[in-house]
DNA sequence: AAGTGGTCTAGACCACGGG
DNA sequence: CCGTGGTCTAGACCACTTC
């Protein structure tokens, strides 16, 4: 066989996607259908739609059948506020900034303060031993009823405890200036971004589809000697794009 | 049945890997091993090994059986380069930086320049109507014998007809450059990052195994009016980071 | 009730990799 | 050759959704 038949019916169901005829929120035939259309068994059919499904260009819903994935449009955060930022817009988990929401979609957050051991990607980026002590703050944040980002700090202990950082609930002042009055006044960071596929942790509050990805941002804030935090934020590939300016850009094309 | 019998495979086997019982590399049981001890079908068991799969954590070989993923040591592409840059620096494609490659890895590319119509996303960017005319220039990247991004450049019609963009074959100068010549001097560029599950044309490019995403960033470049360029970066999710920095960094901890 | 997808079984034959 | 995963079948029963 020069193409296993579950490919091939993958591979028509993709082209009809592609040209049109299935269009995004189409409902595919049904597995009994396709089992006629291509003279095969249900098992091979379900072999197909489950790799479009894991291509994230299918979805399946018990009960209703499988459709063609609509790309939602996303949300857009910022990894540089380049223009002036009002400190009232500091948010309490210092979360990249967001442009474009559906205005008025309330925010809802839960965040978790807790002391832990740093895992060793953790340790790397702060410059410590896995397994030291740091002060770790969680928030799950959503936008309406849509979870839509992970955000997960750590702090070395020495820089963080005593004060309001190691201390449940928000910091009214914004983590950055708490951390310039603890004597840590940061100076710069360093973005590292990639993306793999969510873990369960992830999978459970994101409410993701199968071949959907997260993107990772991992923030280390530095002063002048040494790291003094470390935020992880996980978002979303679905609903999300980061962005980033540089230079000149002229007034109509800029977010925000 | 309180959960389905290959999410219970696919658990236990989840717990082994992050206990440590079944580490980076090591070969899972096999297919009829996995039978005879949870007393299940033998696409049960493929099941619960599919799941892991699509998740990235289990990379199957026929013939071999399957492994625990090792996740490899990234590269790192940089979104800016602050830092001093010498011309010579400059890639012919204008690819983004590279730290932390293998020294020596010879690099590959095979670039393609074309005329083609704008697609509704490309158009977008550039503020021209879909369907009108681009000149495409495409470049697959290797480094040593790993396939690890792709390239596509999108320049309007009207700014890169008669110019060297618009010729095959590398631009000496780099096309930044090129289109100062033109008369179009880039003021400045936005980059939009996000994630997705590879095409088909990805997937043979770059060899992914299932449960890789990839990344990817438009990077629009305007001079002091308009865009006059799209460049869209796909990398493997699985052996890429960008960076990105801002602020000062304490020397051991910059990137380069 | 009827139609959809979700889970599971038992068995068959094929393709690949290594001794 | 033998053990590994890859493909495919035919049939069963369950769970969810809508009418």
């Amino acid at each position: 066989m020069a193409q296993a038949k579950y490919q091939e019916i993958a591979d028509r169901l993709r082209e009809q996607m592609r040209s049109g005829t299935l269009a995004p929120g189409d409902r595919l035939p049904s597995e009994p259908d396709l089992v006629r259309e291509f003279d095969a068994s249900r098992n091979t059919v379900r072999l197909a739609i489950a790799l479009l499904t894991n291509q994230g260009l299918v979805v399946t819903r018990q009960g209703l059948g499988s459709f063609v994935h609509e790309p939602p449009r996303p949300y857009t955060a910022l990894l540089s506020r380049v223009r002036a930022t009002s400190p009232g817009e500091l948010h309490a988990s210092e979360a990249l900034p967001v442009v474009s929401p559906d205005a008025d979609e309330p925010e809802m957050v839960r965040l978790v303060v807790e002391t832990g051991i740093a895992t060793k990607s953790v340790a790397e980026k702060l410059d410590i031993a896995p397994g030291d002590p740091v002060i770790v703050r969680r928030s799950q944040q959503q936008l309406g009823d849509l979870p839509w980002q992970l955000i997960n700090s750590y702090f070395p202990m020495d820089v963080a405890a005593g004060t309001p950082l190691a201390h449940a609930g928000t910091i009214a002042q914004g983590s950055v200036q708490a951390l310039a009055e603890a004597g840590y006044p940061q100076a710069g960071f360093v973005d590292e971004i990639g993306a793999r596929m969510p873990n369960a942790r992830e999978l459970d509050f994101f409410k993701l589809a199968s071949g959907t990805p997260v993107i990772v941002v991992n923030r280390t804030a530095y002063d002048t000697e040494r790291p003094i935090r470390m935020t992880r934020y996980i978002y979303r590939g679905d609903r999300v794009r980061l962005a980033h300016e540089e230079g000149m850009i002229p007034v109509k094309y800029r977010n925000e």
